[in-house]
DNA sequence: CGACGCCGTGGGAACGTTACCGCAGCCAGT
DNA sequence: ACTGGCTGCGGTAACGTTCCCACGGCGTCG
């Protein structure tokens, strides 16, 4: 009689049903201190049978925790970034969170918009992947929230999870060190970027920690797609006058993009040109030769974002800024010049 | 005083501000009936001049509508499947509400506690893609919901959306047949998969149609995965004696895997070997030659489903099975034999 | 001229949960 | 034996919103 068919049971019918009264209910279902065993298992019982789940969003009102964090990135279909999500939503499970997932498509107003969107929906925190230069959307959200991506430097005062640009480069050129090359050309990003130019300085400090003059690798500049890869490499192409070339790019699509100018100009990879990337996308793995490249660690990086929000939302006092370490994917587009010129590579390897 | 700084404005502080009723507010707030607009202006200033903005939670406590819809899906990490999910997010957002974005994995007892997740957090329903082959998990699941992707047949009574595998073949046949193969190989996925029975009817009826024997077909299975596509590729040269080889590869990822095969083998594509795929991903814009293939509607997929699940929460009658055509995307996999040879190309062509 | 109805507004309850307070019973200590 | 504290439980308020009802004022119609 209390209980009609289709409403779905609350605490007071789990109450009813163990004959105790809604507040010991919600002490034995809370599982917390003060109650006897025997009522204890009789409410947990009682639920059982009558299929009780916990209203989160009656939870919420009550205590301002709604359990429900907000991603905002610029968008799921991008590998990266649907690999982010994963990590994200992975973590969140854990702690018996849910992930609201938004793409803004590099859009400001967009952005905002979702950014009113979490709030109204009274997320606890939200990792943002901001696309605007400026604190002004950030100010305005009021809530906890942790920024995850290159972009994140501009922000000193938040807390931030990216990936350690630094000890990617390191790693590039070490490889390519061990490999022979020496010099490789750069293919970076638009010069408004400002990934592009703390890019280029992880590769300077290499180059001075090596004792190469960073002024004679060639540099050409794009957009961070594959036809802004292809036109760059076609530049370079046209720079080069004799020997191997090689190529480190600063983002796997203009990686992918460079080797397509390669075997347009009916050149081969990496017999004439080697080509190193920088992302780790799956669409590498399916070229011809394989792309060798840098894997950011997408999932770690929302994992740790996830884990600095918390500590955000719970004014734990954390590592305010974090760097994840990429890793190096070799497969086949890096041609090993050590072995065929085991004297000193330097002199014929490494040219533009 | 009675707005401390650090709690978010509530109705009632614009009341307050306004000078009226918590209840004239609502109703200013709500854009309904029975109020002077004098009062309605003046309970928006208000609102505005405190930055009152509705608590979701407390909305969906009243009404019963939390605003929040889930998805289900088996990764995000999968691009078509992040196609879907921008679709349904995009879709979800036009009418305020938030999507939940969940993977499973493809486990069962992942899904299950997944959906878990979903009614505590009162989602008002869920866009499925089913792994299990039962009813069970599905019929607990007690809110409306909508299956997507191809294992939906599997439930005739629920509404369902998915791409028309029919037509898509369809479309795959008769583009081969104009580029001058008429009976292609087919790389098919694992026995087990109903999608693989209906794949193969498909063709099966286009071969009638044309008056063409369906036995002649060379048929290899394998897991739909790169891996399993090149096992079955090179399966399917061993048996090839002759003349041009034309694939239709039940999937992208075997499509490429296929390949990989013919290029490993000393062959060429699409010189020796045509090779067309199934499902649009975007790593087959990076491959050489890219690859020829029949795209799957991810992204409206995603948004058929959001209406559809909409029409269902409000018991709107809908046609529940919806089939989106696919599309066929010209890459360079495919050799037209109809140009080389403008006779009859029956005898050379579409040979296995 | 009186009654009825409508319009704009305010009061209060309800959604489901948790936290606080109070109360009865019991055990131990003075 | 009385008191003080502790244990186990019940009552109630509160979170923010919306909806229903009631109530005063005014216009209109009989």
């Amino acid at each position: 009689m209390s209980s009609s068919r289709n409403r779905r049971p609350t605490i007071i019918d789990v109450a009813e049903r163990a004959g105790v009264s809604k507040s010991t209910a919600a002490r034995a279902l809370a599982g917390s201190s003060n109650i006897t065993e025997e009522t204890r298992e009789r409410v947990l019982k009682a639920a059982a049978t009558v299929g009780y789940e916990r209203n989160h969003l009656a939870v919420g009102m009550r205590s301002g925790r709604s359990g429900l964090l907000g991603l905002v990135i610029p968008d799921i279909t991008n590998p990266f970034w649907a690999d982010v999500a994963r990590g994200a939503q992975d973590k969140a499970a854990e702690s018996g969170a849910s992930l609201l997932v938004f793409s803004s498509d590099w859009d400001v107003a967009k952005e905002a918009a979702h950014l009113g969107a979490l709030r109204r929906a009274r997320v606890d925190g939200a990792i943002i992947n901001p696309v605007a230069d400026s604190f002004d959307d950030l100010d305005r959200f009021g809530l906890p929230f942790v920024l995850i991506g290159s972009s994140a430097e501009r922000f000193a005062e938040t807390s931030s999870v990216g990936s350690d640009i630094a000890q990617a480069v390191q790693l590039g050129m070490d490889h390519l060190v061990s490999k022979g090359h020496l010099a490789p050309s750069l293919i970076l990003g638009p010069k408004s970027r400002l990934a592009r130019a703390r890019f280029l300085r992880s590769v300077h400090e290499h180059c001075v920690a090596r004792d190469i003059d960073p002024a004679i690798l060639a540099v050409e500049d794009g957009e961070y797609t594959v036809e802004g890869g292809r036109i760059a490499m076609r530049r370079l192409l046209e720079r080069a006058h004799v020997g191997h070339v090689c190529v480190f790019a600063a983002n796997d699509m203009m990686a992918i993009g460079a080797m397509m100018a390669v075997r347009e100009a009916g050149l081969l990879c990496p017999e004439d040109v080697s080509i190193i990337g920088f992302d780790g996308i799956p669409s590498g793995e399916f070229t011809w030769p394989g792309l060798t490249t840098i894997a950011k660690p997408g999932r770690g990086l929302g994992e740790r974002a996830v884990e600095g929000l918390f500590n955000e939302i719970e004014h734990r006092p954390e590592h305010r800024r974090i760097y994840l370490p990429c890793r190096l994917i070799e497969r086949g587009s890096l041609a090993d010049l050590s072995t065929a010129a085991p004297q000193r590579a330097a002199a014929g390897a490494g040219r533009v």
